[in-house]
DNA sequence: ACAGTTTTAAGAATAATTCTTGATAAGGAA
DNA sequence: TTCCTTATCAAGAATTATTCTTAAAACTGT
């Protein structure tokens, strides 16, 4: 844990909202001045091969990263952008759903729901009823 | 439906799959030898966008495309790279898993799941079993 | 056939990420 | 400590998938 990788991951887990390696790069900046992107990148996969962190990525979009370590999915508002952590459910396995073939050997998931969310959605509730 | 269009679909309705875009791209030629691969992609996004075809983003490797229209989950083997569909359960919804907020508009979702394929799990069993 | 729109091919441009390189730092043996 | 080995860093070049631009070609409706 160098000084660099520590700053990352300050970053990440003082303000956990799903920031894309840019942003993480310019938050970092303020603590550790003349670091560069590449190491923010450096850093973070090595922080992600430690299990530390969480590598999220969605569509084509650039790569977010998440220090929460418990098992969870992500919703992606499509109007504020905003990534939400979804939780499991008490006894509930994505395994469930999915007809897998026998004999599979699942390592890991990547579940991602988009949409619109609970802020934004009251938000345009508000605006329809403003427009009548 | 241009000549282009109808290729690259007729195309992925025959290997189904998952071909990336440079993969659609070298199998369409030999129909449309002078086809760029700027009008695949063109093809690809005006497909999905009427409907006819899925795009399939995995972390960050190429989108594959897949013209299988069930709501249904992928597996990627990460020993072959084998891509597979995984359809729903019946009676089985995935938002049933996690814990979603209230007034959440859900418009789609997108589950990978990434492991060892049963070819390549039995193939390895093999293997382990041959050492001893 | 003509004007207007859409689609295409080709290659340039973009953007996220990875790689390369040389410099620097850190850890261990003598 | 001093030397040696290894790991990390910064900077910028390189890579890769994808998108954009442009001009030509193909349709469409009149």
């Amino acid at each position: 844990m160098t000084e660099q990788r520590r700053a990352v991951y300050d970053t990440l887990m003082a303000e956990r909202n799903h920031p894309t390696a840019v942003e993480v790069f310019m938050r970092v900046k303020s603590k550790v001045p003349n670091i560069s992107l590449a190491t923010v990148y450096n850093c973070l996969d090595t922080l992600t091969d430690c299990g530390l962190v969480k590598t999220v990525a969605h569509e084509r979009e650039p790569s977010r990263f998440c220090p929460n370590l418990e098992e969870h999915a992500h919703f992606f508002c499509q109007s504020c952008g905003a990534v939400t952590d979804l939780p499991l459910r008490a006894r509930k396995r994505p395994e469930e759903v999915w007809v897998l073939p026998e004999n599979l050997t699942i390592e890991q998931h990547e579940i991602s729901f988009r949409g619109v969310c609970p802020k934004c959605t009251t938000t345009a509730a508000k605006k329809s009823a403003k427009k009548r």
